[in-house]
RNA sequence: GGACGAUUAGCUCAGUUGGUUAGAGCAGGACCUUUACACGGUCAAGGUCGGGGGUUCGAGUCCCUCAUCGUCCACCA
C-alpha cells in the first residue's frame, strides 16, 4: 500500500466499475424490495450543499439496506423545472439580442431541449462524484415520454372527475414575466410606503364647503390608490358600533361616481386605519374572498403588463399602475377626497425571479380541487400508514392539509407540460390525453369538428404537477410495470422540511389517489445547510460551501463522513469548511490503520478467510476478547441505529469503534500480543467487519483497503458484501466471551489510563520505566501483570491486598487502586494544593450523596441499581479521600 | 398574527421511557517525533444544562412562565 491515500484515483477508479457492473441495479422480483426516489434536483442546477446532506443520507441508507440483501432501488433523475429553466434559455437568447417571442413557441421548446441535451447532465455527473449509489439504468426526466404520458392521464382523469377545474381566480401575478406565480414564489419585502386616507362621500349627503365637497363622508385607507375604480364596496367590522348605523348604505366611488354598498365581514380589523376598507374583488386576495361571500361584482382594471385599461377610466386607461397611483391621487387631491397622507411600512410581494412587483390579478387559472385528495392522505398519517421520521412533522403536515387551498396549477410558460385541454367552436372544451382522444371526444360533441379546431389551451403546469406523480410516474404508470408492482409504494422518502407541502403532501395525495396506496412508508426529514453564522446558505451572501470543492480539497468520503457527523434531523446543521477536516482524519486513520495492518502482516495470519481466527480456539487474552464483543456491540448499534434513521449517532459510533477501539487500544495491544499470530488474525477478522460498517458512509476508501488487504478478490465488491450483524452466540461462546469480561478489560484500561495520568501529573517523563503497586483481592486482575507493564510502560507491576494503605500518589479505578512508586519527584507545595482541591471538590459530593442515602424516599423509590450505585460511589469517594489525606500528610 | 422548533463546555453538537459525579469532536493547554498515522499519541482543564416558578424522594429530561434566536404558513387594507 502507498503511503499516503489517494482519494481522487480510488473515486475515480471505483465509480465506473460499480456503474459498469451493474452494483447500483436490481431486478424486480427477488427478495425484500427497498426503494427510494431521490428528490429531482433542477436540471439547471449545479450540486449545493443541500443536495449533498439529502443525497450522502439516502445513499447511506440505501448502502446499508442493499449490504443486508433487500432487493434495493434508488431511483435517480430530474425535474424539468418550468420557470427556472425557461429563464436559462431566454437569458441565453438574450445574448444573441432575442427574444423567445422571435422564435415561436416551438422552436423555443426546441431550443429548450437542446440546451437540457447539452447542459443538462451537469448535475447527474455532480452527483456520481458524491458516490450516490443510483440506479442510473433507471434514469428519469420529469419531462421524458413517459412522465408526460403520466401527467397527461392525470390532468385527464382529475378533470374527468370533477377535481380539476377552470375558474375566474386571484392569482400572484408577474407583469413583466407574464405569468401566473404560485404563493411560494412571491417574495415579500419590507417596503417603505404610504397610507392614502380617502373620503367616501355617503350617497345622498349634501354638497359641502369648498374642499370638503360632501359633508358627509367616511373615510378609508388605502396602500393602494391605483386600485379605486376597482373598488365594488367598502366593508366594516360586523362588531364595529362606530359604523354599525352605515351598513347596508351606500357610498360614492370618489372619481368614478359609482355607488357602492358599505357591507360587513369579519376580515376587517376595527383598530387598523379608519376601519373601514375599500374593497377591490379582482385586485385583492382577501378582497377576492370578501367579494365572493358577499356576490359583489369583479372589476379588472388592469392589463396583463401591469398597465390600467378602459375599465380605470378612459383618463387612466394605458398609464403603467405606478404612474397611475401619481395621477389618481392628484385627481383625489384637487377633488377634495384626499384626506391626508401616511408614512406606511408594508411587505411588498416580488417576482421571485425576476424581483417585479407583484400583482394581484384575476385571471383565468386551472384548479385542482385538494380537499377530496387531502382527506385519505390526512388519514394515511393519522393512521401510522405513512411516518415521519422525526414524527413532530407530521403536526405541520396536518395543520397545513385541513386547511388546504386549491391548487392552481397553470403557468403562462412556454418550457412545461402543455395542458390537454382543447378548444373549438365557440368557447367548447374537451379534456384528453393525446390530440387524438380529444377529437374524438370533440367529434362526439359536434360530428363536424376536424383536428384544425381543435386549440390546446397555452398554458403549461406548474412544475411540481410532475413532481408529485414522482414516486409513480417513474416506475412506469400508467403502464403496468414490475418495476411499478414490485418497487411501489417506496420504503422511505428523504426531504428537507422546505418542501413538506409543495412536494411531499402532494406526492401523498397523487399516491393514494391513482395508485390506492401512499407513494412511501417513511418521511425522513432533515435540516437544511446553514453556515457556520447560522445563515441560509445563497449565492447573493456568497456563504455558499461548494461540494465539488470539498470533494476535490478533501475527498467524497471526506465529505460524506462529515456531513453525517453533523447532520441532525431535529435541526439545521451548521457547516464550515474546517468540519470537513474531520472525514479528511478520519480516512487518514482508516488507510494508516490498513497500512499497519498489511506490514505486520496482518492480510496473511487469517489465512486469506476471514473466518480464519475459529481455529485459535479459546484461550483467548481479555483483550482479544473484549475487542471481539465490542465488535459485536458495534454491528449491533449501528443496525440498529440505521433502522431508527439516526444517521449521526450511527457515525459517532461506527468512528469511535475504529478510532478508539480498534486504533487506540486493540491495535496497541496487538503489537505486543502474546501471540501476535492469532492477535493479528483476530484484527484481521474485526477490522473487516469495520470496513462493511464504514462503508454506507466512506464507500470508496472502504473499497480501495478491502482490496488492497485482500478481503475482495478483483470482481467483488463491498458494495455486495454481507452487512455485519456481529457475532454469533456460538462463537461467542466458542470464544469465552462476556460482557463481564467486557467490563474488566474496561477496568483494565482504567488502570491503564490512571498510571498514565500519575506519570503525567508526577511529571515522569514517557521514556522512564516505573514501578506501578495495584490494590486489588482480584486473581483475574493479577493474571494481566503481563499486559498491564507492557501497557503502562512499568517495570514491574505489583500487587497489594485490596485496602492496602500505601503512603504514594494514586488513583483509585474500578480495577484497584493503582499506585505509582517515585521517591523525590514531587513538587510538594504544588501537590499539597492539587490534593486539597480534590478533597474540596470530593467532600461536596460526599456531603450530598450522604443526604441523599439517608432519605427514605430515595432508598424506597429510586430502583435498587441506582441505589447500590450511589451506595458504591460513595464508599468509593469515602476511600478517595482517606488516600488523599494520607497523601496529604507526606506533601506537609 | 398562527404553527412548530431551539437555547447544554470558547465553538459545533450528543444526551432514547425522569435515576451514577452531564458526554463527544474542534479550538485552546501540558507532555511525547515510542518503528501505521503530527490529518498522530498521552494526559489534564473547561458546564450552577437561557432566566424564574412548579410537579417529584429525585429534573438537562415533565408542566407553567418569561427572555432570546430560528423555521414554515398567513400577511392587515
Amino acid at each position: 500500500m502507498d503511503k499516503h491515500y489517494d482519494a481522487k484515483a480510488a473515486e475515480a477508479k471505483w465509480y465506473p466499475i460499480w456503474e459498469n457492473n451493474g452494483c447500483f441495479h436490481d431486478e424486480p422480483g427477488k427478495g425484500e424490495p427497498y426503494s427510494v426516489v431521490i428528490p429531482p434536483p433542477n436540471v439547471t442546477g449545479i450540486l449545493h450543499m443541500g443536495h449533498a446532506l439529502n443525497q450522502t443520507i439516502q445513499d447511506i441508507l440505501v448502502r446499508w439496506r442493499r449490504m443486508q440483501g433487500r432487493n434495493t432501488l434508488w431511483l435517480p433523475g430530474t425535474d424539468h423545472a418550468g420557470i427556472a429553466t425557461q429563464n436559462v434559455v431566454e437569458k441565453a437568447l438574450k445574448k444573441e439580442g432575442k427574444r423567445r417571442q422571435d422564435l415561436g413557441r416551438e422552436a423555443f421548446v426546441e431550443r429548450v431541449w437542446e440546451w437540457k441535451k447539452q447542459y443538462g447532465g451537469t448535475i447527474v455527473h455532480q452527483q456520481r462524484m458524491l458516490g450516490n449509489s443510483t440506479d442510473w439504468q433507471r434514469e428519469r426526466f420529469t419531462f421524458d415520454e413517459g412522465c408526460s404520458k403520466a401527467v397527461a392521464k392525470v390532468f385527464t382523469r382529475l378533470y374527468d372527475e370533477g377535481l380539476v377545474y377552470k375558474g375566474n381566480y386571484i392569482v400572484n401575478w408577474c407583469p413583466r414575466c407574464g405569468t401566473a406565480l404560485a404563493n411560494d414564489e412571491v417574495e415579500h419585502e419590507a417596503h417603505h410606503g404610504n397610507l392614502w386616507y380617502v373620503r367616501y362621500p355617503v350617497v345622498g349627503s349634501e354638497k359641502g364647503a369648498a374642499g370638503e365637497p360632501y359633508k358627509d363622508y367616511i373615510m378609508v385607507a388605502t396602500t393602494r390608490p391605483e386600485t379605486l375604480p376597482g373598488d365594488t364596496a367598502v366593508a366594516v367590522n360586523p362588531k364595529d358600533e362606530r359604523y354599525a348605523h352605515l351598513v347596508g348604505k351606500k357610498v360614492i366611488l370618489p372619481l368614478t361616481g359609482r355607488e357602492i354598498p358599505v357591507i360587513s365581514d369579519d376580515y376587517v380589523e376595527r383598530e387598523f386605519g379608519t376601519g373601514i376598507v375599500k374593497i377591490t374583488p379582482a385586485h385583492d386576495p382577501n378582497d377576492f374572498l370578501v367579494g365572493k361571500r358577499h356576490g359583489l361584482e369583479e372589476i379588472n382594471i388592469m392589463t396583463d403588463d401591469g398597465h390600467m385599461n378602459e375599465l380605470a377610466g378612459a383618463k387612466y386607461a394605458g398609464m403603467d399602475r405606478f404612474e397611475c397611483r401619481k395621477a389618481l391621487v392628484a385627481d383625489l387631491e384637487s377633488g377634495g377626497y384626499l384626506d391626508h397622507i401616511e408614512d406606511y411600512d408594508n411587505q411588498v410581494g416580488h417576482c421571485y425571479r425576476c424581483h417585479e412587483v407583484v400583482e394581484s390579478r384575476l385571471s383565468k387559472q386551472w384548479f385542482v380541487r385538494m380537499k377530496p385528495l387531502a382527506e385519505p392522505a390526512i388519514a394515511a398519517v393519522k393512521s401510522g400508514e405513512v411516518r415521519f421520521v422525526p414524527d413532530r412533522w407530521s403536526k405541520i403536515y396536518f395543520n397545513w392539509m385541513e386547511n388546504i387551498q386549491d391548487w392552481c396549477i397553470s403557468r403562462q410558460l412556454w418550457w412545461g407540460h402543455r395542458i390537454p385541454a382543447y378548444y373549438f367552436g365557440d368557447g367548447k372544451l374537451v379534456v384528453a390525453e393525446t390530440p387524438e382522444l380529444a377529437l374524438e371526444k370533440a367529434k362526439a360533441i359536434d360530428p363536424n369538428v376536424t383536428a384544425a379546431d381543435l386549440e390546446q389551451d397555452p398554458d403549461v403546469l406548474d412544475t411540481w404537477f410532475s413532481s408529485w406523480l414522482w414516486p409513480f410516474s417513474t416506475l412506469g404508470w400508467p403502464e403496468k410495470t414490475k418495476d411499478l408492482d414490485y418497487y411501489y409504494p417506496t420504503t422511505d422518502l428523504v426531504t428537507a422540511q422546505d418542501i413538506i407541502f409543495f412536494w411531499v403532501a402532494r406526492m401523498m395525495m397523487a399516491g393514494i389517489h391513482f395508485m390506492g396506496r401512499p407513494p412511501f412508508r417513511n418521511i425522513v426529514i432533515h435540516g437544511i445547510v446553514r453556515d457556520a453564522q447560522g445563515r441560509k446558505m445563497s449565492k447573493s451572501l456568497g456563504n455558499s460551501l461548494d461540494p465539488l470543492e470539498l470533494i476535490d480539497a478533501y475527498s467524497a468520503d471526506a465529505l460524506r463522513f462529515s456531513i453525517a457527523l453533523i447532520t441532525s434531523l431535529d435541526c439545521d446543521s451548521k457547516v464550515s469548511k474546517e468540519k470537513f477536516e474531520i472525514g479528511r482524519n478520519f480516512c487518514t486513520k482508516i488507510w494508516n490503520a490498513a497500512r499497519f495492518m498489511e506490514m505486520m502482516g496482518g492480510g496473511e495470519a487469517g489465512g486469506g478467510a476471514p473466518d480464519g481466527l475459529a481455529a485459535f480456539g479459546r484461550d483467548l487474552t481479555s483483550d482479544e476478547k473484549h475487542i471481539l464483543w465490542a465488535t459485536d456491540i458495534a454491528c449491533r448499534k449501528v443496525n440498529d441505529i440505521l433502522e431508527s434513521y439516526r444517521i449521526q449517532d450511527g457515525a459517532l459510533a461506527v468512528y469511535d469503534f475504529f478510532w478508539t477501539q480498534i486504533c487506540d487500544w486493540y491495535v496497541e495491544y496487538a503489537k505486543d500480543a502474546p501471540d501476535k499470530k492469532r492477535a493479528f488474525a483476530i484484527l484481521r477478522d474485526v477490522f473487516w467487519k469495520a470496513l462493511r460498517l464504514l462503508h454506507p458512509y466512506m464507500p470508496f476508501i472502504t473499497e480501495e483497503v478491502a482490496h488492497q488487504l485482500g478481503y475482495l478478490k478483483d470482481g467483488e465488491t463491498i458494495m455486495r458484501a454481507k452487512f455485519p450483524t456481529g457475532y454469533s452466540d456460538e462463537e461467542k461462546a466458542a470464544w469465552g466471551l462476556s460482557q463481564e469480561t467486557y467490563d474488566f478489560v474496561n477496568a483494565k484500561r482504567e488502570a491503564i489510563t490512571a498510571l498514565r495520568a500519575l506519570r503525567a501529573e508526577y511529571k515522569v517523563a514517557p521514556s522512564a520505566f516505573v514501578k506501578a503497586t495495584i490494590a486489588t483481592d482480584d486473581p483475574k486482575a493479577k493474571a494481566e501483570a503481563e499486559s498491564l507493564k507492557r501497557a503502562m510502560r512499568a517495570e514491574a507491576v505489583e500487587f497489594v491486598a485490596a485496602g492496602s494503605d500505601l503512603a504514594m500518589p494514586s488513583k483509585i479505578t474500578s480495577f484497584g487502586t493503582v499506585y505509582l512508586s517515585l521517591e523525590g519527584l514531587v513538587d510538594k507545595a504544588a501537590e499539597a494544593k492539587r490534593i486539597a482541591a480534590e478533597l474540596a471538590k470530593i467532600g461536596g459530593f460526599i456531603k450530598a450523596s450522604e443526604a441523599k442515602l439517608a432519605n427514605e424516599n430515595f432508598v424506597a423509590h429510586a430502583p435498587e441499581a441506582v441505589v447500590a450505585e450511589a451506595r458504591r460511589k460513595l464508599a468509593e469517594n469515602r476511600e478517595k479521600v482517606a488516600q488523599l489525606e494520607k497523601l496529604s500528610k507526606l506533601f506537609a
